[in-house]
DNA sequence: AACCTCCAGCTGGTATGACCAATTTGTAAA
DNA sequence: TTTACAAATTGGTCATACCAGCTGGAGGTT
């Protein structure tokens, strides 16, 4: 079955030549004008079909270098953007302190009492445990769901997943929580208690004091890790100047 | 911002068209020819970008015909929520206000100017036309942008992604731009003020003010939906009761 | 010998312009 | 109205030229 566009079938021979182990991943394999010449076609095909494999993160073009294999395992990713910790919390202090401001009109008695048992739930679990993690992300989450907003809780759902797979995110955010996770009961009581008042206002503002707090929290950790981050970069020069005087 | 290569720069652009809700799924977008004139590049390069495009399985390309958007609907991994328009509305509402008194306190003279660009556009285009749609998106992802947080443009785009992928949400929107198309211009160079006086009060207000309307212009055009429905139903049982007489 | 500097020669990126083949469309004939 | 065919349009491919970033080695420096 011969594709119709000449450029398909040149994708699909190149992932040939790839799949068939003779260009394993790193390899740099054959210039452009070498694949035109092989495969006699113009290098303009050769380029669509590169460019087609790299659109699926089979290969990786680095211009004036060449075409690279790709890492398959590595290269999976649900496009989540490239935020740094500080973006995602200003964003869930914008959106969540509405959340909770909107969620105090509507919400109702059973749902401050599933909050109630949530808060409790955290409370009772001990510092950096998954049992912690899980009710906090609960408690978040119960707030967007009180909303009646399917749209909330889905925005919610995406910024969570963020928190949880971009790994920068995530290191920064364990480190915090390991640091200061002593506010978050206390914080999130205060939440819970605007809500059951039924007061949007302070709704709004207890979580934005809850997110606040989280802010400079991150503000301590990354100058903790700036300041680790220089450590070891010294050592590393050190190792490499006694190395180097080893080897004179 | 430029990413090095032309080609995904191209690809991006058209992505947005795509995204923006100007050629919704099944529509055919303009040929190589066109795009290469519009974007000021060869036919090379917009060839490259819709072949990096239907790799990914976002348009197809049918030889002698055209480039037609794929419905994303079949082929999406992440499914989004069963939202309705007003729950949208809201989140916007709620999200995007924010985002402009955020935007206020940070937003660059060069974003301004771009801005302002995109409101001129806007008027200049027909009703309904693919170009207005664009600009309607251009103008709120650039306010999205302006607050420099990649977080916040994620969110939006992925709200946007509901305006246009939730068929239940795209049919109402539409007709509701068909109908109320005449405020968008002014409310959005109510923003675009608030903004270049950099108040983030203001500026908040105006995109309240500006989704309020369109809340209300979608109470109007679901009542009439509503309405259209209830003669669609009662026709239905009418025609339903006459056969079944003839049948009896 | 180890180390820089610099440039020639690769590699991919883009632009033109031309021509082919599939398709769509408009139009004239049946 | 239907059918048939030709013209216009659209994507597919080719050849060529030139640009820009990268690599590696020649040649000079320490």
């Amino acid at each position: 079955m011969t594709e119709k566009r000449l450029y398909h079938t040149v994708a699909r021979a190149i992932l040939d030549m790839i799949e068939s182990g003779a260009y394993p991943p790193g390899t740099r394999l054959p210039g452009e004008r070498e694949l035109a010449e092989r495969f006699n076609v113009s290098r303009v095909v050769v380029r669509e079909a590169e460019i087609s494999l790299e659109a699926v993160g089979k290969v990786e073009i680095k211009v004036g270098s060449g075409v690279y294999v790709r890492d398959t395992l590595a290269s999976n990713g649900l496009a989540l953007p490239k935020v740094t910790p500080f973006e995602l919390t200003q964003t869930r202090l914008m959106f969540e302190s509405e959340c909770a401001a909107q969620a105090a009109t509507v919400i109702t008695d059973q749902q401050l009492a599933d909050l109630e048992l949530t808060v409790k739930r955290m409370a009772e679990a001990p510092h950096d445990s998954p049992d912690g993690e899980q009710a906090d992300r609960d408690f978040h989450m119960q707030i967007a769901k009180a909303t009646g907003n399917e749209a909330n809780v889905f925005m919610l759902t995406t910024l969570w997943r963020m928190r949880t797979e971009v790994d920068a995110v995530r290191r920064v955010y364990s480190a915090v929580c390991h640091a200061d996770s002593s506010h978050r009961v206390s914080e999130h009581s205060e939440v819970l208690e605007a809500l059951r008042k039924r007061d949007p206002q302070a709704a709004r503002i207890a979580m934005r004091g809850h997110f606040s707090r989280l802010l400079e929290a991150l503000l301590d950790v990354s100058e903790q890790q700036a300041i680790e981050d220089a450590r070891r970069k010294s050592h590393e020069i050190r190792a490499r100047f006694l190395q180097n005087g080893i080897e004179a």
